[in-house]
DNA sequence: GTGAAAGCGCTAACAC
DNA sequence: GTGTTAGCGCTTTCAC
């Protein structure tokens, strides 16, 4: 229905073969024959079927972009990251979003992501089995992981237990002795490894200094600004004492912690502390202590490695590990309020 | 490279077409036929090429989603329930993030949606140009607009002017006079003419009830958090007294009207009341009185419509009016405080 | 440097 | 109900 490459070339009075090369830049074609396919192809309005040329080449692209949720910031980082990136490459970005439960995950794999349709995978915090890396890698595309750790697949991430270790010994080292830890339920660690390996490298951090951990204080929910303000809510107002300071597995849960300690009157960092994890737009509003691992920049580079690899040399790239940036800003502080046992 | 069409219908003793026939559901096979057909594409882990597929039959099941960013709540919020629902359908995703600045459009338009690769597209909040509406309808591709009128396009949205008209009522019927209205730059309008039909809407409120707009107390920012944060605190500590009320263009500057009201020692809504537009995950914690659009929602009903139009008789499906519905909180009453000129 | 021709893997008439 | 055949629009040997 539309205009072929057989009508440009045609009008070029060439074969279809120049009109090929001229268009893609793979072959020679002399400057002559060059310009009057452009030319042709400018005047028709000629705009090639993708469908067609992946068929005939086998390179599509495409790449698709697996994660559990666009809606959370970290994941919308990621991909607005990885989105600019593969514009600017000049490849389509196919979006797979299988949503927190792994339900869709099934069918993401077994039905879209099978179909040849793509370069290559960025797979964002998500945990595979072997058995679905098994799946994926049949397909012979190279994959890249953001965010969480894939067994066989390189993959692009901070390093989790040192990341809360350190902010933990932040405040520590601010004099904070009774510490609560926010994070996420078991629930969620099926799809990443993250909130274990932010509770270990907290425990570790308590360890080391000699600090004991109440159980109480060790609060699981899901990653949103809701789910860690009742937490907080519950930890701050808990008849046994309340901590002086809360390490948050995440910004969003950071600021859920913050809005519940206002809301119950403490004032932060007065009376509680608060550090995150993340680099969230709204850290310096919040004035929330955080380490910052740049998403947006995760999924750009991520987006890097995955092409490196479709177009260059076709060699796996060695995983890299993000090196985040721990900016302090006003939400911890020495403890000030007395503390109760 | 895979296993073909070919071998499946080899081993499943049957020809090429009965196989096509048996595994797409399109035209008569005999149940014994199929289930050979079944067996062997099992046997062989068989995955049909959706570009062949699409090559021959000129249908891709792919639709292109537009969008000026994913980070803002009520575009991947949209984007959520459009994933959902493609996902729902068997359709992949192509995601075309623009970007808030106009100049990704073009290469978007150019570059990407006109190579054959969707079978509809849906334009999130996009004011495009009688010329883009142009160029993507010679692609002859049925098209859905969210969040913003499109010319000569289904659309999907809800009222700005009505919404924020009523909204502004509720506050006036509250008994407020001195309200100050939060919205977007000139620079958004480019994109979508919200900002512009929601200042519209409050100014017909305004005028209806006799009451004055302070012109310093339409400020227009950005719409983020942020944004609104900063404009907030100049409205509400500026030299000549403040608004009692203030109606937000979002949600998510609502937000920021609030935190600023409280970073400024102001009671909500003893002080000053807030009202949004939106429904965002948050507004049940912040307590904010709003105009619930469910943006899920839209995304879903708009795939619906587009699916509907793809698979169906063709026609273009009417333009619908989504019914926001209106949430009164804790953000918005009558206000207490003494008011000054 | 260029053209002819053989597919890429599938679908859709059309015949039987 | 099933097979045969002719493409879908492009890329890519292989000759020249």
């Amino acid at each position: 229905m539309g205009v072929s490459i057989r009508d440009v070339a045609e009008t070029a009075g060439v074969s279809m073969a120049t009109v090929s090369r001229a268009l893609s830049g793979r072959g020679n074609v002399s400057p002559r024959s060059r310009q009057r396919v452009l030319d042709a192809a400018a005047k028709l309005g000629f705009v090639p079927s993708y469908n067609a040329s992946s068929l005939a080449s086998g390179r599509t692209r495409n790449i698709g972009v697996m994660l559990p949720s666009v809606s959370r910031w970290f994941f919308s980082s990621v991909l607005e990251g990885a989105s600019k990136a593969l514009l600017e490459a000049g490849y389509d970005l196919t979006l797979y979003n299988t949503g927190e439960q792994p339900g869709n995950r099934e069918s993401v794999l077994n039905d879209f992501l099978l179909r040849q349709r793509l370069d290559g995978v960025l797979a964002v915090s998500l945990e595979l089995s072997s058995d679905e890396v098994d799946r994926l890698m049949r397909v012979k595309r190279p994959v890249v992981g953001v965010g969480g750790p894939i067994a066989g697949v390189a993959t692009l991430r901070i390093d989790d237990v040192a990341v809360a270790r350190e902010a933990t010994q932040h405040l520590i080292g601010l004099g904070h002795r009774d510490i609560a830890h926010v994070s996420g339920t078991a629930e969620f660690e099926r799809d990443f490894a993250l909130p274990t390996s932010r509770r270990e490298g907290f425990l570790a951090a308590m360890k080391d200094a000699g600090l004991e951990v109440r159980s109480s204080w060790l609060a699981a929910t899901d990653f949103t600004v809701s789910g860690a303000y009742s937490a907080s809510k519950r930890l701050l107002a808990a008849p046994g004492g309340r901590p002086t300071a809360i390490f948050a597995a995440s910004d969003e849960m950071a600021f859920g912690a913050i809005l519940a300690a206002r809301d119950l009157g403490l004032r932060v960092p007065d009376d509680v502390s608060i550090v995150g994890i993340d680099g969230h737009d709204l850290g310096p509003l919040f004035g929330l202590t955080t380490f910052d691992q740049n998403p947006r920049k995760q999924g750009e580079t991520a987006v890097h490695m995955l092409l490196g690899q479709i177009e260059g040399d076709g060699a796996a790239p060695p995983s890299a590990a993000i090196e985040p940036e721990f900016v302090v800003r006003s939400s911890t502080a020495a403890p000030k309020a007395a503390q109760r046992g």
